[in-house]
DNA sequence: ATATACTTGTTGGATGCTCATTCAAAATAT
DNA sequence: ATATTTTGAATGAGCATCCAACAAGTATAT
């Protein structure tokens, strides 16, 4: 689906055209091949510098094309995001559903998802950073970024309190379910940064964390304790 | 020091002066108060919509202002984020020092500073993830962001590794360390999108954790255990 | 099949607006 | 009088949007 992935520096390059560059290419083709060009722009030029020819150029299309199919930048950028938010959803979702019915083998299974490959790439984490720096002065990017969250962290605030019902555990479960996801979204934001993290070390944070909280659900590099 | 605090929405009012409009107002001062307008339309408006008009209107001054205080906007937005960078870590830093030698102390005293009033207003960290959400495509941005980390997360580190020392804890130091600053920005990033949380919640959230993963230093609520 | 209308995509230049910057003049200080 | 600070309007660059022409398919007629 996605043609892009290591997206080294290279200037005119651009995205391997779904359909080439040749005309009537399908109508959603199109619009998806104009949606990794903005999250591409996006993760290397930052929201204010990212202009509607610079997402035509690394489409390898003409000027006046994003127009045609959305009907203008501000259209471009929310079905970005919503296309972005979607993917994570469902992403998610997906490893909750397979993850079985243990609370912990779920909890385990949605913190490894938020490191996998598929959502977890320098490119789509710029582009997260670039609509959350705007989102607060911006009612449909918050409402777009709050809806992503608001599944989810019920969803682990479920498993939270499921595994303290589990073993007895003291803690108070909303607070550390708020504190379990405020930590994956900081290793991301830490991630975006740079700073030598890698993505493998994010996770192992995020692991070392499941030990402390539930040592009797994980060890201490959080493997799951039978 | 600062005189915006409370920022109501009312839509014309300036910053109450340092010296009023009148002319000749010292050097510093001024740079200032343009600083702190600059805070307020990043907050307000974000980084993409902040315009040199927003911030003179706001300051209460001409438009030629700023190019006469700071050579350009860019200068002008580097110089604020200096500012909050150099806020913060005095800040941090002064906590630290007044919390005496314990290590659980100090711990203690880093985490009420990041939800203390002075730096944890949603106007300030609204600002913080403007400038976050340009920085990977701003090398400057980057290494002011980058500083400001860099000694706080040597600072925590080198307190979660004494209490392991302390009390024989079975977890792996870097990677909790790691795992409890992003958990401080991302409280940080849910505080700024707002959501009906609160500084407190967020504080409590944070010293639920500290019970969970040093609980002989911490009582479940966060409170120390002598 | 071949020609003819019609629909859908695509192009690249024209248009007009917003904004950072510049600057000459005015105001205020020393 | 001279130096510093402030003003507000002029300038010009960059950008999103618009649009008229063109191209490529699709349906209908011959």
């Amino acid at each position: 689906m996605r043609a892009l992935c290591g997206v080294g520096e290279a200037g005119v390059t651009a995205i391997p055209d779904p359909g080439g560059r040749a005309r009537k290419a399908p109508r959603e083709m199109r619009r998806q091949q104009l949606i990794e060009a903005t999250i591409d722009c996006l993760s290397r030029r930052g929201y204010a510098d990212t202009t509607m020819a610079d997402i035509a150029d690394r489409a390898g299309l003409s000027r006046g094309i994003v127009n045609f199919h959305f009907e203008s930048k501000d259209n471009l950028l929310i079905a970005t995001l919503q296309f972005m938010a979607d993917e994570y959803a469902t992403h998610w979702m997906g490893a909750y559903d397979r993850a079985g019915p243990a609370a912990a083998a779920r909890l385990q299974a949605l913190v490894a998802a938020d490191f996998d490959r598929r959502v977890c790439t320098r490119r789509k984490l710029a582009a997260w950073f670039a609509f959350w720096g705007e989102a607060k002065s911006r009612p449909t990017y918050q409402a777009l970024c709050g809806a992503r969250d608001k599944v989810y962290q019920e969803a682990l605030s479920g498993l939270v309190e499921a595994l303290k019902q589990e073993a007895g555990y003291g803690y108070d479960a909303p607070s550390l379910a708020l504190s379990l996801c405020s930590m994956l979204e900081g290793l991301w934001f830490r991630l975006m940064m740079g700073d030598g993290l890698t993505r493998d070390g994010a996770h192992a944070a995020a692991r070392a964390w499941l030990g402390v909280a539930f040592p009797r659900h994980f060890a201490p590099d959080g493997a799951r304790v039978t």
